[in-house]
DNA sequence: CTGAAAGCGCTTACAG
DNA sequence: CTGAAAGCGCTTACAG
């Protein structure tokens, strides 16, 4: 009485070949699509799975292969749509070579991103990417690899050990930013950079250094803040008024650089007039304020997608070199840049 | 010679029972936390684990128990960032209960969005939490739970079977919106939606319609886009110099909402001024344009988290009642609002 | 090209 | 509270 259907077994290997009249070596070889099976055995099992409604178990089949099909991401933010991009682009991938991906987001913690590392060993998966949370210690990296795991960096990297990394050139960007305030006059920079120290943090204010010697400009001011709008607001509130302010400004990526769009607007600087403006990431946002926000630009999808190839080949050659790529970056102008007021 | 050293099979539980002089069956006890076993044999256990550095493997045990601790999630589009904050509450939950995530985006495609159910069975999963891509057959979610797979749908529901579903209620904050334009003196209001089909979308009309109503309004034009900033910019642009046009226009979200104020703009036509915008989803974005978005707000995050909440417990008990779970939203009023010109 | 046996690392009853 | 045996569903050698 009572269908007390307990959660249904579902049919194996052994069902379908039992279907097919084979035995069970021989149905997991047509599985794996393996062309030691002749065509006729292959079609009675295919036609057998479909039958029993067979389904892979990839868990069983991993356990014995030593292998899960299954990678893990790391990533710092998911509310920030650059790293959405960039797990796109590695999902692609991934999926495209029959994987499946764990994501987890550590908000920025070492603490969480090592429970995740953690969660993720336990689960066995075959590989890791990291974007590494900001103040990750130098022996993150070291730690993975001691423990044979495959393992990539995606847009920062931490101890500057030899690991695979997928990340952008900040540099060329940067230039073409700095040669076009020059070339409108600007001789009074600043930069605003974040609080979260990381590479990119490091690689971009180094590359803005360089390209302001490189342009015979001298910056008057390197700030930093907390790279949220209102904090970025605040900042251009306070050098609204100030006299020997910079006459332009480039930022550490486009929040602080929207903030401060934000707060010079509101308090009557106009950007591209009053002041120039120049953020980092190129996100959407910057094209819809007005007047638009200038930016350096890079392509995120396609660093997921260097990420995750790095990773495959990485576990399907453990030993094979260490590879750095980097995708270049270039400015983007909008109307927020203009000449310096006479 | 050459430290082939292939990779290190990792310690096992056996390992750590004979390190520990206890048998497997009780060192299993100690790593699944049981109360069964003795406070000195747990500590002598715990201490073999840390001394051989077991990591749990939960594919193993899961193999044996008929649970995975994974469920998957699949998402329409992870560069909205709406969704981006959707899935950081379901991982909250998911996480605090032991469970990692699978994560897939379907981008809009009903057939990615069935490849990628199919992996997740394969994978075991223990359950599933899906926002529908548009488009989405009714036979979907019937489909899975033939499969005996627990489903929860978030933000989208299809095919209006009887389904754990967690999502917003529109009718609030869009109520709100109308009454507010009602206020203004406006009574030619117009209603952009996107050509993607799905319950919210349904549900925003149908609320607008509603609303309206209430109000003692007509609608004067219903028009349906590719939700894109380009097209509701052009959309604008035609609108700028069309006689009998809106004086105000509800969006079915911001994207739209953005694209028009764009638009508009570009054209001379001041948002706030002469003409009324209203988007929907209030994402950071409605901040940062000037004049700034009114939107309708709910909280993505707290939609996740109910989502989660809800496969859990369907996980736990396969034949509880169904539960439909809606938060609220509501009007938030911006600058791109205003009184109708005289 | 196909089959019978062993084993991946765990948990589940079942005895004690 | 602890131990010995069987089995979860697959793949891997090893024979034929």
């Amino acid at each position: 009485m009572g269908e007390k259907s307990a959660r249904q077994t579902r049919p194996t290997l052994m069902d379908v070949a039992k279907k097919a009249g084979v035995s069970r070596a021989t149905a997991s070889l047509v599985v794996r699509k393996s062309p030691l099976v002749g065509a006729e055995t292959r079609a009675a099992v295919e036609a057998a799975m479909i039958d029993v409604g067979y389904v892979y178990n990839v868990g069983a089949a991993g356990m014995r292969a030593a292998r899960s099909r299954t990678i893990g991401v790391i990533i710092p933010n998911l509310s920030n749509p650059f790293f959405g991009v960039l797990l796109a682009g590695i999902d692609r991938i991934v999926d495209g070579a029959g994987l499946a991906t764990f994501i987890a987001h550590s908000g920025e913690s070492p603490a969480k991103q090592d429970g995740f590392v953690t969660r993720m060993r336990e689960h066995g998966v075959d590989g890791l990417i990291v974007c590494p949370a900001a103040g990750t210690g130098d022996d993150f990296v070291p730690r993975l690899k001691r423990w044979g795991m495959p393992v990539v960096e995606a847009l920062r990297t931490v101890g500057g050990g030899a690991v695979d990394y997928a990340g952008m050139d900040q540099r060329g960007g940067m230039d073409g930013a700095v040669a076009r305030l020059a070339e409108l006059g600007h001789d009074r920079v600043g930069f605003v950079t974040a609080n979260l120290y990381h590479s990119a943090h490091d690689e971009r204010l180094v590359a803005f250094r360089a390209a302001m010697a490189r342009h015979g400009l001298q910056a008057v001011t390197e700030i930093e803040i907390a790279p949220t709008h209102a904090e970025a607001a605040a900042l251009a509130a306070r050098m609204a008024g100030a006299a020997d302010a910079p006459t332009a400004w480039i930022c550490h990526n486009d929040v602080i650089g929207l903030g401060l769009h934000w707060g010079f607007s509101d308090h009557g600087v106009v950007p591209g007039r009053d002041v120039s403006l120049i953020g980092f990431d190129n996100v959407a946002e910057t094209d819809l304020v007005r007047p638009g926000l200038a930016s350096v630009a890079t392509e995120p999808g396609e660093i997921g997608v260097l990420a995750a190839r790095l990773l495959l080949r990485r576990i399907e050659t453990p030993d094979a070199d260490v590879e750095i790529l980097t995708v270049p970056t270039h400015f983007v102008e909008r109307a927020s840049v203009g000449a310096v007021r006479g």
